[in-house]
DNA sequence: CCGCATCCGGGGCGATACTG
DNA sequence: CAGTATCGCCCCGGATGCGG
């Protein structure tokens, strides 16, 4: 582990996560909760297989990450622990920063519909604090998502509803905009997107108020 | 520029600050306000001169940094613009999750009371809403940190203050546990502490509500 | 298959020297 | 003062192999 030997919260914070790839991992845990080192490679196109294995170690020698060593026969399970997941904030606050710069993909850019579970935990809420629940089917590019309302809440993971009141089926870039109300549903529908089931629903998705992207007032 | 191709905003988000010393130079910029490259060279003890040039050219190629070409004589200046200060929230973020490393300086590391500035800033408040301005310079391993408490808001800068009420001078490793009050004025002077002046001034010094440092309920 | 370990080429990084 | 130049080294990326 190189440092950068300074006495500064920073410095010590990425002489942990700083390296290549790491961060990226992480976002892959808090997102699947629990995964396997397979779904980690297939969650972080164009990983080497050893620097995985070797930011798992160091992860797991900083007490970020925890091996359930199977809980029948193979393949390990690989967690987040106590002091991962506090790491959430660190990720909200860089996509947060980013979001401009997510227009569009760009050339080469993969895309996989399961990135968008954190945005949609971090920065959107059920606008109806009353609201009934109700679960929403995402399918983008390939990947399933639900969405869950519920009396204000938002859940997100990854993986196929059951039942839901709605599905949408389309590209992820599109995906976001949709869901913020900055596109309406006959314009998703014209930009390839297919709309079944309760479309209303769409109306209680509600940007969060962005406390986690504010800066200090000067 | 090293991408990951991935369509996710944090992703995006290390595509432009994940370099090694990319995030460690916004934090001499977000304490100094404006520097020069020597400056940064001095607040930055590691980086290679090269590097330093190379992140520059990056951070200003990004809409980070500017560059306003000398006010007079040589020397240019170094500013964050709005999109730089804007990382702010990711500074703090880190920096909070890494509080638990900062116990004491591993051996080899190099220690700085300006970076106390940030940490000052982000997680200290003025404890009186109402108190009168006062101003407090502490001298820390050699290096001069001016705090001035009004009102209920706190400010840190680097530098000496001028008619300071206060003068604590000390070792960096513990002025966070004196400030923060985990460490009497006795207990303080016992670990090699001079305190001058007005050190009732300590008692206005207060951990922030930690909206910064806090995840999402479960 | 799953979870790595090994090998190898290229380039980012670190330290020092040098120049306008 | 503000960088460029140069040169190792080691990290990273990609491919392959290998035990369970």
């Amino acid at each position: 582990m190189r440092t950068y030997a300074q006495f500064c919260g920073l410095a010590k914070a990425l002489d942990v996560v700083g390296d290549r790839w790491t961060l990226l991992i992480v976002r892959e845990l808090l997102l699947n909760d629990s995964a396997r080192y397979s779904d980690l490679l297939d969650g972080l196109p164009g990983i080497a297989t050893n620097l995985l294995a070797d930011r798992l170690s160091e992860l797991e020698a900083a007490g970020i990450v925890t091996r359930d060593a199977a809980p029948r026969r193979k393949s390990t399970t690989l967690r987040l622990t106590p002091r991962g997941r506090a790491l959430e904030p660190v990720i909200a606050a860089l996509g947060a920063w980013a979001a401009p710069l997510l227009d569009v993909p760009k050339p080469g850019d993969v895309t996989r519909g399961r990135w968008l579970v954190l945005p949609l935990r971090l920065y959107f809420e059920d606008g109806d604090r009353k609201g009934a629940k109700a679960r929403i089917e995402l399918r983008l590019d390939g990947d399933a998502v639900t969405v869950t309302l519920e009396k204000g809440r938002l859940l997100a993971a990854p993986g196929a509803a059951d039942e839901p009141d709605l599905i949408i089926e389309g590209p992820v870039a599109s995906a976001l905009p949709l869901l913020a109300g900055r596109l309406s549903s006959a314009q998703a529908r014209r930009s390839g997107f297919r709309i079944d089931g309760n479309a209303r629903l769409l109306k209680r998705i509600r940007r969060r108020d962005a406390a986690l992207t504010r800066s200090e007032a000067p």
